[in-house]
DNA sequence: ATAAATATCGAAAACGTTTTCGAAATCACC
DNA sequence: GGTGATTTCGAAAACGTTTTCGATATTTAT
């Protein structure tokens, strides 16, 4: 009923600890015979190395940290299970914090997971978060680090994004392709860099296809949440009577418009025309079924623990290591809400 | 750049490591004046225990391990951020892994935990599984473990459920109280103990109120899918041409036979009542709002590391422990869909 | 004054592993 | 048989912390 130890194998068979180490972790210089009777007694003792210790000597835990802002959400549910998929391929597990888009809570979490001493870092940033010096010192730590999604252009990690500015630009075309003249755009709060770039996005399409440019047009979100959606869907109808088109920074809101247009019998695609992001699934199934942006959530998971992998393994071979920052393509999806 | 230690401190003070620690755990044979001078440059330096060598000696690692068959799926989201919340409140962090509804995975993944040394395992079981024999390893080596949601009933450990049997024979007796006299159901795989359960729900209120059980108006689903729902719904049309309700085991799948109907101009609920079970957030944006059995997931999270808690401590006293049950309640939603 | 109680400290062992380095034994070769 | 190369092993240090136990030093009581 005790824990097997290596003194324990070295002790019945007669031999030094070091020879049973060694053993089983495949040195040269041990006999065939030896070898051979550590790795059946080890075997059939069931043993396996205590990772305490072996966390103490070889100074690495096998563990990474992830910090999203939060676990219920169709998008960050799928990183995660990209990322503990690749992870547990290459060895490694996964401890999960969220964020709640709290700047306090991801300030401690990332201290909690420093003092955890995981081998490496990913995260997505809240809201208001941007180049803080907790930040920083990840990176002065010289603790492997990837950015993904919710970034800081200005923080000198690895990341792993789409173009978001690009993505945008694709679904504002798809609207004005449709026949859009009047396209009011619900964006994301204030700072996320991405909202940033979904509204430039927004804002150029319009310019390159001669439709003037209105402010007034722009509804930031706060909450980014279903019923903002409805409340904003009132608002456009009430302030801009011609409005004939809405690109939507998320599907959640998308579909809170929806919502109060059905109720509402504003006719969609007929009168307007509506146009998502993520790809949500939630978005095929709703009546009409959701226009979108596809985002590649699961493979964002995976290319950010590869990521990571390769900065871990450059700081493990003292080798030097600088950032790379990978760009997954998205492609537009057109459902009945654009028809 | 210098990871700080004990010894580092203890050197520049001129005192003893063993000093500097009971300084800074605030042993009492330390003199205060000692004991300040510690604790303030421990706290100009930046210094943290490293944790490795504090498992090691300690034998814990404060950190739990939590295994659920998927996690793009809105319940065990909740459940997950449950858990989160409450272990990070009590100092300890979660590792998470999704066994995918493989046998063979969970199995593996329970023997990474054991490896890593977790202080605890959290557990929702794959379907097919049941009673296994790693499964009693675990209760055998004496690892504090919880199971919640899909549970083998026979295993001696703590657990966090629901009254499945109680919630499904609510749902059905809404169904008969609205007025149904030919209820269906959409039940879940053979082998789980919730599916099971939800089923005899269902066949106990149908007896209850003088409906004869037809074990034909029983449609298993194998994936639990919104694709199975459609398809289900379609074949429940087929098949009896007079039903008049429809007990579904899962929103998602619920919300299927809805697009299914919504598809094929099936009034809902004037020809057919639809009631769903988990309370997903989607099933109140659809049309018709979805009618279902909310099922408090978050805080099934809490429970469930609470009662690890308790055994965790237990153990760590040499106190004896007896696993406990704990059954959260449950309550019907009625929406549109059974109006 | 001495004896007993208390306050303060540190040496050392322990947790279990990995790895360096040197010693001993065996082998090959002329 | 002597030299050098090769094979095989183990002692010991190291990782950084926690805790036991005994040693001083100081205070209190008699």
């Amino acid at each position: 009923m005790k824990e097997i130890t290596l003194k324990q194998i070295a002790e019945t068979l007669g031999i030094s600890v070091t020879t049973v180490s060694k053993a089983l972790k495949g040195y040269s210089d041990v006999n065939e015979k030896t070898r051979q009777s550590v790795l059946n007694l080890a075997a059939s003792l069931n043993y396996t190395p205590n990772s305490f210790a072996v966390n103490l000597r070889t100074k690495e835990s096998k563990t990474i940290g992830l910090i999203i802002p939060e676990l219920v959400h169709h998008f960050f549910s799928n990183v995660i299970k990209g990322i503990i998929e690749e992870a547990e391929k290459n060895g490694y597990l996964v401890i999960i914090l969220q964020s709640n888009e709290s700047l306090e809570l991801e300030k401690k979490q990332i201290e909690l997971l420093i003092n955890k001493r995981v081998d490496g870092i990913i995260i997505s940033l809240s809201n208001d978060a941007n180049n803080e010096i907790y930040l920083q010192q990840i990176i002065q730590r010289e603790i492997p680090f990837v950015q993904f999604d919710k970034i800081s252009k200005l923080l000198p990690s690895s990341k792993v994004i789409i173009n978001d500015q690009k993505a945008a630009y694709q679904a504002v075309k798809h609207l004005i392709d449709k026949g859009c003249k009047k396209i009011a755009h619900i964006r994301g709060p204030i700072n996320p860099q991405n909202a940033i770039d979904r509204f430039l996005g927004y804002k150029k399409a319009l310019e390159d296809h001669n439709i003037p440019f209105d402010s007034s047009l722009v509804y930031p979100c706060k909450n980014v949440t279903f019923e903002e959606g409805k409340q904003f869907a009132e608002k456009i109808l009430s302030d801009h009577k011609d409005v004939d088109g809405i690109f939507v920074i998320t599907d959640l809101v998308a579909v809170g418009v929806l919502a109060h247009f059905n109720e509402h019998q504003i006719k969609v695609p007929e009168q307007i025309k509506i146009i998502g992001f993520s790809n949500w699934f939630m978005s095929q199934v709703i009546t009409p079924k959701l226009s979108t942006v596809d985002q590649p959530s699961f493979e964002m998971g995976e290319q950010a623990f590869k990521l990571l992998l390769e900065e871990m393994q450059a700081r493990k071979d003292f080798l030097p290591f600088t950032p790379r920052t990978i760009e997954l393509e998205t492609s537009v999806i057109e459902r009945e809400s654009s028809f």
